[in-house]
DNA sequence: CGGTGGGTTGAGGTATTTCAAGGCTCGTGG
DNA sequence: CCACGAGCCTTGAAATACCTCAACCCACCG
């Protein structure tokens, strides 16, 4: 794993208005392509960059001792990770299929901060919408039913991803499974019902499915 | 539910001070007392405060339309809570028995942070650390045993109740149970379990009871 | 063409939930 | 002072949602 520093000095101001850090703080940023399962950085290491995903997609998640993973989150075209309060990361991230990143190197973003309120505001916002996605989670891991946890990810997919209608889901049964706390069967016998009641559909079955999903249907069964 | 505001000037530089939020900014505080069971805010409810508490424990959770509660966070002497980032409580907050908690009103923390950065690291510090329990959490909802929840719970007791030796749990089995998205029978019993494995003791058979762990033994299980 | 990497589906197992009963403590009121 | 009920906790037995194990299918690829 390895990654081209410092390159591209033109780029410099460039990167953090494009990732919504508004500011023009000194910072260099460089483009970097995985390959599909590699990983970007592991739990506990320094976090010395930050990334924005410009094409793909990254799994980050955390594992226990005996291989059992959480998926934290799925970042998507446009989102940034890798953003560590303390020194290290406290998760690992993974490209889920042929994904390229942004990197910026950033030893310090905290002590950026110090100096550019603006810098500061928009670490605060991304830490706050990060906080308040994994208390909506938490509410799904802990009391949600298996249909409940595969409708509110379908949900949230749909949300995310760009294409109207009809929406490429990048990662496997497993990560899915490993999202919602559940095993990649019961994720599929959950995706199987849903089909069963109409409320979507799969578009061809070529192996990296595309989900037909509707949404008012969806609403209806009020899950 | 009514609040003293703005009284007591004299106290007004002290708060932000001993909550931890080191700066000066212009901010009043008050103590106000909630009984057991008593709502401090609602769901959705504006967040025109923040909290701290003084004396007692404080749940803070959501709903699901059916009641299906979890319990995000338990508050407990010197902890802060109800900072939000958005204008509106994304929990319901309860005293779990009689609180007195410190309220400092702060229509807009964020804007204050604009121009004091002690105010602004302060807030990212807060924030981050509440995703950093909330990531973990995460992880303990989707991927953990009964028995390693209640486990974990004790230990994060164990870390954060002041007692040395026994612990006093303020919050009831039910409390326990939607925190670890278990239901009451199944922490019972295994706390029951952890017990017949001397691992913890009950001291006095009077209703709150006083916990007795023993890391040792408990480290030893490598749940 | 055979192998590998998903995905689906079925059958059986199990951890946890649900339902139910009983015990203990405490407060309240006769 | 005692009886009573309410709240909390524990424990047992039965139900069930989800997991595990296994077979099979399909698409892709060397």
């Amino acid at each position: 794993m390895f990654v081209n520093l410092n390159a591209n000095p033109a780029s410099r101001p460039r990167f953090l208005g494009e990732i919504g850090l508004r500011s023009q703080a000194d910072v260099s940023s460089s483009e970097f392509k995985y390959h599909r399962g590699a990983e970007i950085f592991g739990e506990a290491e320094p976090a010395e960059y930050i990334y924005q995903v410009i094409d793909g997609s990254v799994r980050s998640y955390k594992l226990l001792s005996d291989g059992r993973r959480q998926i934290n989150a799925f970042h998507m075209v446009g989102d940034i990770f890798g953003l560590e309060h303390g020194g290290a990361h406290r998760f690992t991230a993974e490209a889920i299929v042929d994904t390229m990143v942004r990197l910026v190197k950033c030893v310090s973003l905290a002590h950026i901060a110090e100096t550019d309120a603006a810098v500061a505001r928009d670490l605060l916002n991304m830490t706050a919408s990060n906080l308040q996605h994994a208390e909506n989670h938490m509410l799904l891991l802990g009391r949600k039913t298996s249909l409940e946890r595969v409708a509110a990810f379908l949900l949230e997919m749909d949300h995310r991803l760009p294409a109207a209608g009809a929406m490429a889901l990048p990662m496997c049964r497993r990560d899915i499974a490993d999202y919602l706390g559940l095993t990649l069967e019961t994720v599929s016998r959950a995706l199987s019902t849903l089909h069963g009641k109409g409320v979507l559909g799969f578009v061809g079955q070529t192996q990296r499915q595309i989900v037909l999903l509707d949404r008012r249907k969806l609403a209806e069964l009020d899950l």
